[in-house]
DNA sequence: GTCTATAAACAGATAGAC
DNA sequence: GTCTATCTGTTTATAGAC
């Protein structure tokens, strides 16, 4: 696709660009501060990208494929047949497996985070980037968990029951990775590191555990 | 405290900056849309405020009165006393009370939309403007919900376990703030009025109330 | 208190040397 | 492909008229 020869100043630029946009948002971060966090000059910019407004377009595309070779691997992609044939009690577990390796990558990871900002960033404020991510992961990754919680639960996959459920989970999630900065500091920690995460992830697999079994026996 | 002749700049610049501070983030935003914005020239800010930080300052000044005046309304600030007192049924019905109307407050009031975003800037991209919100609202309410949350479900008020349970419940309902535009699509909704908040607000409901009740039976 | 005018720095884009 | 120099417009801050 790209000549080898450039391609490490393309991935240079696009991880400037992915810390900026994250940080300091679009606006606020300047062509010149990439090309400077990138070790290059500010043309390279247009020479590569096109503009600024297509470096951020690479950036939603890295992205995608950053959180696509995880997801993948965690979520593994299934054909109908796959899940129909799933066990209630598997399902159970894959689900609790997988917000338990969720919570371990989105906290912990250092690569995680440069591309939980920029998707948040443009959660505020959508452009075209939010499109190619929402299209890219969000909803395929969604819908695949909304087909595991009806399975597990007993429910329907697109149901708008599940669909909310599905979102219910991921902010519990979602929020320890937003609110990291208020986290830390209610909980007097100095960092969110590993065994922070290890804390948070048990009490999500608690709560997720609680919602499953409450979905068998309805309220008195 | 202030002479009421400039009240009238004073708060327009202030939600003309809370708006495009949320928005396009801090430095995204100029001081000339600022000051077209509220309706005056670039160099009242100055006079008003001191420079453009010193905005920024009274926004989160602005948030943490307008939250408290809504939070105020909906925790009741209580003396240890009221505490000791509290029932385990009543504090169960207060908290389920407490979330479905901050779900309805921060889902729909166009107040809290300026609010959130605001907010929201300041957690990815920390500033003063973060040390007067945390210190102004989100600890004394984090704190009071654990109160709240310990009696519902016999835990201890400041334990680990208690203050990760009280930010995750928090997750739950602010993720539908956060990602709102993601679950309008993935919704297919055509906007997240009160219709939809509702049913976002009946779904939490049920899962707190899933939660509390966990919290009785040891899992099996 | 409000406003115009302007200073000094900085933005994104691009032409053209190498 | 990489880089310097430069064009054009915008930024925050401020001086001073009213």
């Amino acid at each position: 696709m790209e000549r080898p020869a450039s391609d490490a100043t393309r991935q240079a630029l696009v991880e400037a660009a992915l810390d900026g946009f994250g940080v300091k948002g679009y606006e606020g971060t300047s062509t010149r501060n990439i090309a400077r966090a990138a070790k290059t000059n500010i043309a390279s910019i247009a020479y590569h990208f096109g503009s600024k407004e297509g470096l951020r377009r690479a950036c939603a595309e890295f992205v995608v494929s950053t959180i696509r070779s995880v997801a993948d691997a965690v979520l593994a992609p299934e054909d109908e047949a796959a899940f129909a044939a799933l066990d209630r009690d598997v399902a159970r577990q894959r689900i609790t497996a997988i917000f338990e390796r969720m919570a371990g990558f989105i906290l912990t990871n250092p690569r995680a985070n440069l591309v939980a900002r920029f998707m948040l960033r443009e959660m505020i404020q959508p452009s075209m980037a939010l499109d190619i991510i929402y299209g890219g992961i969000i909803e395929p990754t969604h819908k695949r968990l909304c087909r595991l919680w009806a399975v597990a639960t007993g429910g329907e996959a697109e149901s708008e029951a599940t669909r909310l459920a599905v979102f219910a989970l991921m902010g519990q999630v979602l929020y320890f990775r937003i609110g990291r900065e208020i986290v830390v500091r209610r909980m007097g920690w100095e960092q969110l590191g590993t065994a922070e995460a290890q804390a948070i992830a048990a009490l999500l697999k608690g709560n997720i555990d609680h919602l499953i079994e409450a979905s068998e026996e309805p309220m008195p």
